[in-house]
DNA sequence: CGCCTTTGACCAGCGC
DNA sequence: GCGCTGGTCAAAGGCG
């Protein structure tokens, strides 16, 4: 964090003000406020739609489980099967792919994108790095294949592809279990701990977390550099 | 310059 | 043993 201080130096002396350093006065320090509640304010309805945004896909997911469930009962009907064939090595090859990929350790979700989105990001609270594509034979759409690069030591993979049925409904399979927390958990916690707010330093943990995640992707965004060196320096000429 | 995506090559498992 | 398929690797190139 040290090379991103900002060192600017406001003991620089105007040329048309010669008797005083540059200092807050009531106006800035009520704009300042107000713009600190603001922010609070704004935080505040994200997570709530973030809060939903969740618990609708939650909601989603349960139902799309629900429905392979039944897909593949159905399917067992059809090939005259129970249950209980599942241990059986005898019935191995009437049902041979699903004991082949086993859902063992994998966890499914599923995703609505809009008609026109042909992306196949599933945005989830992680950092992915894409590592493999394929089309694979029972699926025209290919199949990307992703690693959890939030954490170096993360062991978690994922695989996206697009539904057979339904070409707007992204299947995300997700194998093992993050080392770390996402960035939504995070953003989950400072929220909670701000309603509690028991333990102040809980608080400021949380916060130091966040904001040096938040710190480390935006110093990596020229952009954001840019307009904060335009915003300083606006700021600074309002002032003379 | 670092990170990410793309894409062809390679490897392992499985069925025949 | 051979071919098919899914999964992974790694070099090359793009992007900010």
């Amino acid at each position: 964090m040290d090379e991103t201080s900002f060192g600017i130096d406001l003991n620089v002396t105007p040329f048309h003000k010669s008797d005083c350093t540059p200092q807050i006065n009531d106006d800035t320090a009520g704009e300042l406020s107000q713009m600190i509640l603001k922010n609070k304010k704004l935080r505040d309805m994200i997570i709530v739609v973030l809060e939903n945004n969740n618990s609708l896909q939650n909601i989603a997911n349960n139902l799309m489980q629900e429905h392979d469930v039944l897909a593949s009962n159905q399917n067992k009907r059809k090939f005259g099967e129970c249950d209980d064939c599942k241990t059986s090595g005898s019935v191995k090859s009437l049902h041979s792919d699903s004991l082949k990929r086993p859902n063992s350790g994998a966890t499914r979700v599923y995703r609505w994108t809009d008609p026109s989105d042909k992306s196949m990001i599933v945005k989830d609270g992680y950092q992915w790095r894409k590592y493999g594509q394929k089309v694979t034979r029972d699926n025209p759409s290919p199949r990307a294949y992703y690693k959890c690069s939030f954490a170096p030591s993360c062991p978690v993979k994922k695989k996206v592809q697009r539904s057979v049925d339904d070409e707007h409904l992204l299947v995300a399979t997700y194998h093992g279990e993050h080392n770390h927390e996402s960035a939504e958990n995070i953003e989950h916690k400072i929220q909670t701990s701000h309603k509690t707010f028991n333990s102040p330093t809980e608080v400021g943990e949380f916060d130091a977390i966040f904001v040096e995640q938040m710190a480390n992707s935006l110093r990596r965004n020229p952009a954001f550099i840019e307009d904060l060196a335009v915003a300083i320096t606006s700021k600074v000429l309002e002032k003379y």
